[in-house]
Formats: C-alpha cells, structure tokens, sequence
DNA sequence: GCAGGTTACGCAAACGTTTGTGCATCAAGT
DNA sequence: ACTTGATGCACAAACGTTTGCGTAACCTGC
C-alpha cells in the first residue's frame, strides 16, 4: 500500500538515530554497535526498505550496467551470445542494458548515445553488417568509456575484442571439400566491409594455395545477406564455366536459403552441389537438407569471454594502479562440425 | 580527454551564474535572458555537457525505464516481440531493461527483484512456462509498479494483459482440417498450468462440437514442449486406435520435432498425417514437410500493444486524476495461415 | 584521578540535478 | 516621484545515499 517506498531517513527518524549511523547498520559497518545494528535492520525489514539505486548509482558514480549494442536478436547467434552474457552479469552483480542496431548506422549511433546518457559503465558491440563509420564509437573513447566489441568487430586499431578465426575455419571447410574430392568451389561472401569476409576470402585462397591449387577469383562472389541476394550470387556461381561442385556460404540463413534456391532449380542438394557453411544453428537439425558441415562460432563462448574481459576492465579501472595500455584480442579457434 | 565529463555546475562557475540559472537555461525557461542561454548554450557545447541522467532519475524519482522479463530470447515469437517493445519505448523516449528467465521460477524470481531495485518504473512480463506460483507477481501490486502481462498470462484476477486468442486460432485450424476430410484429429497441447494450453483444447472441442462430431479425449496429449516429450507425445497418439490422420501441435518447433520423427518412422508428412501448427515461423519457409498451416500469432502486434498499455499507464499515474481501476484485457485474435 | 585508547554514534558534505521562492533592477503608468 | 509589474537571476532545499571526520561516553591502566 505505501505509495512510497521507505528510505534510510525515515528509519532514522523512527528509530531516533542518525541517517549516517542507519546506512553503516545496514552494511554491517564495525563502528555500529551490535544492539542497533539489529534495531536498524528489523525496522529496515518491518517497513519493507530497499536501497534506492538511482541515488546510490549518484553517489557512487557507477552504475553498475553494461550495455549491449548488437545487430538482430533473432539471428541465433546473437540472442545465444546474449544468454551467455546476462549469465556472467548476473553473476558478478551488474545490470544488462540491451538494444538491437537492427544494422541501421544511424540507429547505432543513437543507441551509442542513449547507453552514453544513461551512464552505463562499459559496453559490449558487436557493429552492424551496414556501418561504415566508425567516428561513434571513437567518441566512447574520449568519454573514457570502455568497450569491447564481439564478433563483428570495427577495423579500428587499439580496441578490445573477442572474435571467432574465420580464416582457419575457412581453411578446415575447403580443406574438407577438397579431401571429398571436389575441385570446383564456390564462396558466397559477405559484404566486403565486414572483417569477417576478409578472413572467409583469406582462408578460402589458403586452403588452396596449400593444397597447390589454383586460386580461382570468379568462384568468390559477395552477397548482401538478403534472401535476394543469395540468389543473385547463386545465379552468378552456377552461370561460371567452372560451374562448382561445392559451395561454401557465409552463414546457416545464406545456405537455407541458397539450398533452397537450388532445390527449385532441381538441383540435388550435396550431390549435384555440396553445402558447406558456417554458425552450426540448431535448426539444421530439423531439416532434411542442410550443409554437410558447418563451422561452429561458439556464440555462448563469445559472449562470455567479451562479457567477462569488460567487467574485468571495469575493476581495474576502479583501483587505478598503473595504467594499463594492453589491449585484449581474443581469438577464439572456430570448429568445422560435419554432419 | 577529460575524465570526468563536465557537470552544470562546473559550466555555472566559469560562467559566474548559479546553478540554477545553467539549468534553466539548457532547457530553455522563459525566465531566463537570451543572452544568458545562448552563453550557456555555447559553454555547454563547448565543454561537452551530458547531463547525468542518474541524478536527474533520483530528482525525478523515476527513471524512464521499463523492464522486460520473457522466457527465451531465442524463440523468434520473443524475439520479435521485444524488437516491437524496444521500438515502441525509443520511440517516447523510454528504455528497456532486458531479462530471460529461461522458464525458470526462481530466476524469474530474482529478475523480478533486480528490476525493482532498478527502479523500472513498469514491467512487461512475459510468464514462463514452470511458473506455478504467482506470489512475485502479487508483490509488485503492493509495490506500486504497473505490469503488463503479454501471450504468457498468469491465471491472476485484475492485471493488465494482451495476448492472443488461441480458442478461436484452434477452431480454425481444427475447421480447416475438418474441412480437408479428417476425422481423427491429434492434438499435441502444452502443459496444463500455460492457460494457452487450456484455450487450445476448448477451441479443439468447440470446432468437434460445432460440427456434430464426438470428443476423444484421448486424442489430446500433453506434451512438455521438449523434444524428448514431442516424442513421447508422438507415440501417445500413434498408438491410439483411431489413429489420427493429421495432428495439430502446441507450436511450430513441437511441430517440427513432430514431423522429424514421424519421417524417422518412415510416415509421409501431410499425406499420411497431416501437421498444422501455431506461430507461423519464417524458418518454415525453408524446409521441406512443414505445417499445411500454422496460426500467426502477431508477436510484433503483442509487444506493440503491451508496451503502449504500459507506457499509457506511466503517464496516466504522472496525473493522478481520479484514480483509474479498469484492467486492459487485449485480446488480438490469431489467423490460421494456409500454406 | 587523569592521560590515552576504544567504542558508538552524529554532523555535514558530496554526488548532479530540478524547482519554489526571494530579490534586485528597470521600464512603464499615474 | 512613487507604485506596479515585469524581467532576469541567485539561494537553497530536495531527491536518497555514502563516508570522512569530529566527539561524546566509556573503559583501562598507571
């Protein structure tokens, strides 16, 4: 029924003690002796008190929140990576402030400067398929803000960030098509601003080179991640002379939807074509035809390590002892997963 | 550079005005002089004001921020529906504390106080399907903070929902079957304690009734919306003696698992038995045996709705008018989608 | 019986805002 | 010239905490 919550002062006031001596009761302060400290906490519990945050986040100049920028929740990486950073929140006690760029720039920016104005302590990006720009997140710098970005991570240099090695897994899903004997393949790309399609592009000649074939460039066509898209690189792919007998998509969407493509134009699916990609989604289990391997990006582990190196961050900054000029890049080793 | 970001009061000092004037002037008060704001204005820019929100949260005793609490991130009806609850809150200026329970009561629990602590000023709860008892849902009334209930409602007397009718999405789905010839029709339904459960099989004996046909109640099984529980469902029905010719499931990934193992048992989808499902997932659109029909459920709709109700609700409680004691109860029909 | 040390608490400032009220200054009206 | 009313700004309280410092009262030991 009490409309408003009860407060320090107005235990103080009932129990004839001073706010200062309520507030030390509360937190088991030594200089409170033991007989107050219990008259302080059982009021605190009759008149059902809680901490007010906002006045202790003022107070403390912290607020024990991170936030979260990432592109769509509904792509299973993501709400995966999410999972796995609220748990490492939740356990060291900070507070998750999450929104979605959609891979709108512009949103991006806005989101940068509404986590900026609610004073989250740190941040965790991981940067939209579309931006170009990376002037806001040079801002959060000079706001000595600390961030690590995750996954899609800017060409920026100085920053902290955990990431999966697309390139050796490149390398292991050629390498897997090749032992299977084909010699002919394809790579639907990213665009090419993403660090991701570098590393994919690197790997992908590697794999080659290493195996003293010849690199091909026509056989790597971009796409822009729409389902229109796929297809217009499919169409390219299969109009080459060198037609593939296997092709390598950047991600499980791109395959579903290339598979799909080619079940239309009666193509058998890993017989006349093989599909080899990249994520491992669980919703391949469902399907009857899917690539015959893809490389697992350990989207919980991402989370995790970028959750616990910001909060890491976090508590050095809090002792400020020399200050720290390292920066963390965590590469983690993806893994091809055959089916 | 600066470490720490510039203050009003430090902008008041090198203007030799108080503080109250800064303030005044950065949000434009008719009493305060032109030349004076524009200064102000200028100072401001220059020393790269933000104003601590976590100040003005305490002053204001409220914080401009509503907490969301679902069950799982990764199923796409959520996480739709929190893109349409963030769009709704950026739009008047509010900001979402996110939170999965992960259909965990205890954690559900803990997210419920967390969020109080946080001072949200309202809640948009989702209830999570182990959830038996509603007493941290009663706690927040006396607390004084508004929630909305979406899609996963608490059997409670006077709360604000929106959800889906899935009575009348369950007699049109039945209907349609009926119609295609069927007379043996399975359900595999939820758990008894999800009310979605309930009004499935009321819409499930409303479509038998309505056209003259009898109820067998064992053909309604209850499932615990896992795999392994599909399974079991699964061979529930098939051993029935009247055997059903099609099977209506709880939703699209149960239907999914459904299908997976009836082709493990070598039955051909949608012509030995017929699947139509709930929620109308896009994955659908690539795989082979789906559903003949799933009924949308309008997740973005969902989190539309409750968000304004709730945002409505916070500034209905600014004016304390005559005081308020109606309940929304949206109800969004659902549309069987034929394939 | 008094210096010195504990013990247990109060005072007040501080965090960065917003806002009600008071108080000059100046122009206009009579 | 004296009241009146704007105009433009400053003062200070308030939001709910935390925390450095000051200071009573008490005990201890000589």
């Amino acid at each position: 029924m009490s409309s408003k919550p009860a407060t320090i002062k107005e235990i103080a006031r009932r129990l004839n003690v001073s706010v200062s001596t309520v507030s030390r009761g509360l937190h088991d302060h030594p200089s409170i002796g033991l007989t107050t400290r219990q008259k302080i906490k059982k009021m605190a519990l009759q008149l059902n008190y809680e901490p007010n945050q906002t006045a202790i986040f003022l107070q403390k100049g912290s607020t024990e929140t991170i936030g979260v920028i990432l592109p769509e929740l509904s792509e299973a990486f993501f709400s995966t990576a999410i999972s796995a950073i609220e748990e490492v929140a939740n356990q060291r006690n900070y507070t998750v402030l999450l929104a979605q760029s959609h891979d709108d720039e512009e949103l991006e920016k806005k989101l940068i400067e509404k986590m900026r104005k609610h004073r989250v302590d740190g941040l965790l990006i991981s940067v939209g398929k579309n931006t170009s720009s990376y002037q806001h997140f040079e801002n959060l710098k000079q706001h000595n803000i600390p961030v690590v970005y995750f996954d899609r991570i800017p060409a920026m240099p100085n920053i902290h960030y955990v990431a999966c090695n697309m390139e050796t897994g490149t390398v292991a899903a050629v390498s897997y098509l090749l032992k299977k004997g084909h010699r002919s393949i394809g790579l639907i790309n990213g665009p090419a601003t993403l660090f991701a399609s570098t590393e994919r592009k690197t790997g992908y000649i590697n794999a080659l080179t290493k195996n003293r074939l010849k690199f091909d460039p026509s056989l790597i066509v971009s796409c822009d991640l729409t389902e229109a898209g796929t297809i217009k690189a499919m169409d390219q792919l299969l109009a080459n002379k060198r037609k593939p007998t296997a092709i390598v998509t950047f991600n499980d969407y791109i395959a579903l939807s290339a598979i799909k493509y080619a079940r239309q134009l009666k193509l058998k699916v890993n017989k006349d074509v093989e599909f080899v990609s990249y994520a491992n989604l669980p919703l391949s289990n469902y399907m009857e035809h899917t690539p015959t391997a893809s490389v697992e990006q350990f989207p919980y582990l991402q989370g995790q390590k970028a959750a616990d190196i910001l909060l890491d961050l976090l508590n050095q900054k809090k002792q400020p002892q020399t200050e720290q000029q390292a920066f963390y890049k965590i590469i983690i080793e993806s893994q091809l997963i055959e089916k």
